[in-house]
DNA sequence: TGTTAGCACTCACCTGCTTAGAGTGCTAAC
DNA sequence: GTTAGCACTCTAAGCAGGTGAGTGCTAACA
């Protein structure tokens, strides 16, 4: 059977009216509501076929139809853009975003936080935003190790991006100021400027060559700084509006809300959302998840949208859009890119 | 009417055998149920006495009973303990905690998140812990000023309890290695040891005094020392387990569901529990508020059992548990001493 | 050949009715 | 003061019937 330019309208139609009914629609309601001209027996026919083809299922005997997984997909590939002239109404919501991140907020954990905030009141969907990780590890610029106590050795480890971490070393050994002056040179001519893969064997032992009394601290201070540059312990997922999913009551019936609701609690579970981009691909960098294609089994009832936003090469964040299947893909996806180009651009104004 | 001795055990007996059930509890049962030796109808008039004073209610003509919050409150303050004996039971669980305690665990945020989750699985309730915080400022312990950049200075601050915080300063002039030595020395010999309130005006135009090249850097310094000092931006708010409260149907049914888990993703709202113990109060330190007395409104059908930890004179957190009003509270009451016992030693030996 | 009107049928949902069971309050007897 | 007995109340569950939305199928129409 063919696909053809009627029957992907009555798809469309179908798709869009469940979209803001929730209900299953039937033949009559498509034959009054479309600019095709057909009685609702033809559509009828139409449906049928839809229905044979995989786009469009019936709950139970003698109800109208809801999409499919498949439905929603087509649509969101195909059908979508066709209704692009309807957008300058959203466009409204979305300037709301755009005027809220040119506003400036200070902290990043406070705009990422206020960011998954915003999406989540302007969607009415759960929302989710990670700290932007970079892909390679970071480079050290540079160290600064103070004597805080007599037998604590605070190690200020600052890294390229201005990555700033402090680790406490207990000391085994008393250090006077000029040893600690000593090793702050030994340590910033060494290290400086080398990630963590060019922090080799070689170097290690030349270092504690130099400092053949003080071997041990060396050795001490080096995992430190490892440990600080490959640790990913500054990655946080930011939440807002998880309880957005009671607004659906095919979401919020069952277990399925309270297991959604958890895997927003154990921030962790997310982490499979993170998209892994390969450097360069597709333009959009708009991922639609819809249904079981999800890589968070608690979310096989929802729909997922997640985009990558980049703030400088290599170094990415997600931003994820968790609602019903019968989302609002076109908003979604919209408010998604508007947060991504805009959180874009503020990243690039603070560098500059 | 007065509360007799036999009035008290039906009470014990009928809100101990809810908490147990969830189902309102009839005289029969009461009266196969204690080792008073009395008929169903005897419990009866007893029961009608019990309502007439407020202990309990029916929820419709002609059902069991169940306790009204004043109940609860009898049966907290007052019959509680008499169950001491059934604790080695639960003794058992409790262990799991102070072994895991007893593990050591380097990162604090890591340590209470944990806590907070390991109650939650403990207890089947939802529990939210909070970081430790000084009620008086906190005394700066040392400070490094540092080049990160040729117009960036990086500044971390040490206060009292090894809090250290990074604030950077964009810098208006060119500063050479020296001088930034000069300024170290200055900043440590001036202001170490001094909580906010002690760096004065006096203190301020001192140093700006001695180094009148660099005053507008010395201010700038100062203000953010002072900031960071009183910033409280380090304290958080952990939760765990708030879709334990699914599986208690009085709560999850209707919107009180989505108001808790709502407070518990706006970790804010639940500031309020924290406690305003005045220093040396009540040697407990825990807190009971059933229903209506909670101080967060979405909560008021649930009861909230706080705790405070110490870890040093002044510095406290608290530990929460939030649950039906027809909470173990016992066992939870127990968890928390025992909780918060353990942080406290647990703080104790890493200042030692 | 595609479209439509008509009709029988299905199913979810609502309403009203009935029944069973748990529990009460009251009264009278012990 | 305690108890047995009884009438009464209320919930929960199950069943019957009616309604309406929607379907599939068939036959007629353009």
């Amino acid at each position: 059977m063919e696909l053809d330019e009627r029957k992907l309208k009555i798809l469309n139609a179908v798709i869009k009216n469940y979209l803001e009914t929730g209900e299953p629609v039937g033949s009559r309601t498509i034959s009054k509501e479309t600019d095709l001209k057909l009685s609702s027996a033809t559509i009828r026919n139409e449906m049928s076929d839809l229905e044979e083809m995989g786009y469009i299922v019936q709950p139970h005997t003698s109800s109208g139809r809801i999409p499919t997984d498949a439905g929603y997909r087509l649509y969101v590939d195909n059908l979508m853009r066709d209704k692009e002239n309807e957008l300058n109404a959203k466009e409204r919501d979305l300037n709301e975003i755009r005027e809220f991140l040119n506003d400036k907020v200070d902290r990043v954990e406070e705009l990422l936080q206020n960011t998954a905030k915003l999406l989540a009141n302007n969607t009415n969907y759960a929302t989710m935003i990670t700290t932007p990780v970079s892909r390679r590890g970071r480079r050290l610029k540079f160290i600064q190790l103070s004597l805080m106590e007599k037998d604590k050795l605070l190690c200020v480890i600052v890294a390229e991006g201005n990555i700033i971490k402090n680790r406490i070393i207990t000391l085994r050994e008393i250090l006077d100021n000029e040893m600690i002056l000593k090793l702050n040179i030994l340590f910033n001519t060494t290290l400086n400027g080398l990630s963590l893969e060019e922090m080799n064997i070689g170097l290690i032992s030349k270092m504690t060559g130099q400092a053949t009394e003080h071997m041990e601290l060396v050795r001490d201070i080096i995992d430190v700084v490892g440990l600080a540059l490959a640790d990913e312990d500054d990655f946080k997922i930011y939440t807002s509006g998880a309880t957005n999913i009671f607004k659906y009551p095919e979401l919020s019936g069952s277990g399925t809300a309270s297991e959604i609701i958890n895997t927003f609690e154990e921030k962790k579970l997310l982490t499979n959302l993170i998209g892994e981009r390969e450097p360069g691909q597709g333009s959009e960098e708009i991922q639609v998840y819809i249904g079981n294609e999800t890589p968070v089994q608690s979310m096989k009832d929802c729909s997922v949208v997640t985009a990558t936003y980049e703030i400088e090469e290599g170094v990415t964040g997600t931003i994820g859009i968790i609602g019903p299947k019968r989302m609002d893909y076109e908003k979604v996806v919209e408010a998604l890119k508007v947060v991504k180009s805009q959180l874009d651009d503020r990243f690039k104004k603070h560098d500059g």
